[in-house]
DNA sequence: TATACGATCACCT
DNA sequence: GGTGATCGTATAC
């Protein structure tokens, strides 16, 4: 299927990662085909974000000010890599964090990749997410709309009904500003998400 | 050059 | 529900 287009992503980033959840990450591996369905986003901004990497710009956010549809991947607690996909247009900043899927294809590697877990672990965090496809720095800057290795095709649809809209996960202090409502989770039924914390 | 800390996870109780 | 693992990056000196 052909994969979501740039200007999907040339929005505002809010918008972008509503419109995410539902959509499928494709990741082909050692020619095995790994995908799921994307079921939990967070977005972040530019200087007026400070949660944001990109609240200053330097060399690690720059990718984050350049044009939409590729991929940033960043390495954290020295143990985990994080996949975001950069929105807006070139000289705007803005990035869609991928907190989560719900396996659909190859979910005998995704299991052995994430060594033996829970089903329900196998993708519900953005560390998990990385782990189960293989993401690693390696494929940042990557161009998600051009890529075979890693790419997201039109999957379902979501209504605003099935959506919950919270703060952020790991955002401190209680600066209103922080508070924005920009995490976006499908309550899907196989979305084995912690708890959601009421809106 | 040095140091503090983070968009996390897994395991222990 | 609490806490240790573990290192790249940003910021200060």
């Amino acid at each position: 299927m052909t994969p979501l287009s740039r200007a999907f992503f040339d929005r505002a980033t809010a918008a972008v990662a509503r419109g995410l959840l539902g959509q499928r990450l494709v990741r082909a591996l050692d020619g095995v085909r790994l995908a799921g369905l994307i079921c939990e986003t967070e977005a972040y901004g530019g200087s007026d974000d400070m949660a944001s990497h990109a609240f200053r710009r330097t060399p690690r956010s720059a990718i984050m000010y350049g044009p939409p549809g590729y991929a940033y991947v960043y390495f954290i607690y020295g143990m985990h890599h994080c996949l975001n996909v950069v929105t807006e247009g070139d000289g705007q900043p803005g990035a869609v964090l991928i907190r989560g899927i719900v396996p659909e294809e190859g979910i005998e590697a995704l299991r052995i990749r994430r060594g033996g877990v829970d089903d329900r672990h196998l993708a519900n965090g953005p560390g998990k997410v990385c782990q189960a496809l293989g993401i690693t720095v390696a494929l940042n800057g990557v161009d998600l709309t051009t890529s075979a290795e890693l790419f997201i095709e039109p999957g379902a649809i979501v209504p605003d009904a099935e959506v919950a809209i919270t703060p952020r996960v790991g955002v401190r202090g209680n600066v209103a500003a922080l508070d924005r409502p920009w995490r976006f989770v499908w309550q899907h039924p196989e979305n084995c998400q912690t708890a959601v914390k009421a809106v």
